[in-house]
DNA sequence: TTGTAAGCGTTATCAA
DNA sequence: TTGATAACGCTTACAA
């Protein structure tokens, strides 16, 4: 080892250097000849500075590129002006309006986002929402009320208010800023039926553990209920969210004998995906099978034929939920239930059934 | 005022009782009857401490319903475990599949992913650095090669490593792993040119501060040099990143005379812009006008026609992009160039121009 | 307007 | 295996 301490003993020299601290607040008040806490006061309210010694200071802060250190901070101040919200899933643009209009109401409220997503699992969401509010979250945004009920008490004793988006439900346990899933899916499945569909199937996002799928699928079936059909018989395949899934389900479906004259997807992405996968078995959309959608997506008016389906409200929802949560987190407000209306929105994918 | 009082007083003592305090490292130790460095060993490494401790503090953790402070944790073990990672938009699914692969593969390493968006604009971008270095990310993902020198010596002060996806330059100031984004549309551009088109144009982001757009317009007039057309005369619309956006920029395009019979456009979001509006004009898809995309998103492969366009090995990329930052955070390696590539992916929304 | 100094909630070193 | 205790980097009374 010995012939190796020449070399070894030149690298952890240049590591230290390179491995220089990065800059403190103490550093920045020594270099502009101030305390710590005038430098503090500058970047906080620099009003309460005078001009002369705030010049100093921010000088100082530039060239020794000084960045104050979050956590600190928000232990000190035991504030952080953070909200954190998770979602089910970035991978595809349902959530994505929604919560940029949310974003843009915090910000103007001056509040910095934190995003998390869950892949649309309990536990994950568990784990982001302790980690969210480790990192300091002040409030909470959530999708779909499907959750432990431990969850409502640890948020309780961190004292973390929360709002649910995406569902509507009078009896939730946190307030919410939504639209009345079963409803909303119940208009689009009438509207069906009314066209003269009689053979309806679903491919739904697993209903298990998301409200907002188990509703939809729950309108569907009052729909056919109410028209004397037979909603017991009604094909359901539940799978993921993502294009592939839709259309693997759509082709399952497909393959049934009698065939379905219509199917009615759980989202818009779904939607996508059975009518992708309906042009490669040379089904006609909608001559001869219907098929529509939800959310109301970019998605939607791009494919061709455009998709029915039914037009959630995202922007407005998400402003209202922020504005509700940043009341919530001033303790101006204890957040109460508003509904939003989701409404249907026809267009090409939806047809009468060819005579048979 | 006075009658007041009584009503007042009792509010008062309510939001006291819910303002609890969340409970600390020190009620778990006081509850569990052992000191605060035992509660900390106990979450770190439970196996430093005997198992009948650990079991009664972990009881009191679970009934106090106790999760530690992130900022307090990251300043006393002087480690977050946070890589960040800023990408310019969250609203459409370009980055989507890349910052998937990214997660995935800094999970496996122990590390959490935060993001933030700067919607394509550079001081955005800035302010998020700081935000994410401030809240302790140990190393940053960022996309593209513009930006503001000053920033690099901010991360180098801080002692932050920064690695580049999106792009391939051998001369950047920043690690990278990327692809050359004008070649790669080269080789589209030189397809489209094989197929017959001479009257071409082009559909870019602003290439003011964006050089995967910068690049890629570049790689379309370097195939119309060497085709010996006119690319001085060339059309080019910016716009930005959306279908709309595309929509409209069709729309200018194809109202001059004589018209484009193939318009390149930056990305895959801007093409089926182009192409919803080419449906809405008459124009038919290929057959009136050829459009192609960049990126090879999940949408290329839903619109019909199907885009043309170019693979971006996204998955691959951000893999790779997190491997090499973990390297640079552990101080294992100063991060390289990595060159990708990027493939052309013929459909059918490119075909010969119609016979003049 | 500025400075002093006491926390904020953890981890980690050192003894016991 | 456990417990005191000194950091960590910042804000904020309180004093000057």
């Amino acid at each position: 080892m010995a012939r190796f301490a020449g070399p070894l003993f030149v690298l952890t020299v240049m590591l230290m250097t390179n491995l220089r601290a990065a800059p403190k607040l103490h550093d920045v008040a020594r270099a502009a000849g101030v305390s710590t806490a005038t430098v503090s006061r500058c970047l906080n309210f620099p009003d309460r500075v005078s001009r002369e010694t705030r010049d100093k200071v921010m000088a100082a802060v530039r060239t020794l590129g000084y960045s104050p250190n979050f956590g600190a901070r928000a232990m000190a101040a035991k504030r952080t002006n953070t909200i954190g919200a998770i979602i089910p899933t970035m991978e595809n643009a349902i959530f994505a309006r929604g919560l940029q209009a949310f974003q843009e109401e915090l910000r103007q409220s001056g509040y910095t986002l934190l995003v998390a997503s869950s892949s649309y699992r309990l536990d994950t969401e568990e784990e982001q929402i302790r980690s969210l509010v480790a990192r300091g979250a002040e409030g909470l945004l959530l999708i779909g009320h499907d959750r432990d009920a431990a969850i409502h008490h640890f948020l309780q004793t961190q004292g973390v208010p929360a709002v649910v988006a995406w569902s509507h439900d009078d009896g939730s346990a946190l307030p919410s800023v939504g639209f009345d899933n079963r409803r909303s899916m119940r208009a689009l499945a009438d509207e069906v039926v009314a066209t003269g569909h009689q053979r309806i199937a679903v491919i739904s996002a697993a209903t298990q553990s998301n409200d907002r799928a188990r509703e939809r699928v729950a309108g569907v079936r009052n729909a056919l209920d109410a028209a004397g059909l037979d909603a017991a018989a009604m094909p359901v395949v539940e799978t993921t969210y993502s294009i592939d899934s839709g259309a693997r389900a759509f082709e399952e479906l497909m393959t049934t004998d009698p065939r379905p004259t219509a199917v009615i997807c759980g989202n818009d992405v779904l939607a996508v995906g059975a009518m992708k996968r309906a042009r490669v078995m040379g089904l006609d959309v909608p001559g001869d099978v219907s098929i529509t959608g939800f959310d109301d997506i970019e998605l939607a008016n791009v494919v061709s034929p455009a998709l029915t389906t039914v037009h959630v409200p995202h922007r407005d929802m998400g402003r209202k939920a922020a504005r509700m949560l940043v009341d919530m987190v001033a303790g101006n407000a204890a957040g109460d239930r508003t509904q939003l209306e989701a409404r249907l929105c026809r267009r090409e994918s939806l047809a009468p059934p060819a005579k048979a």
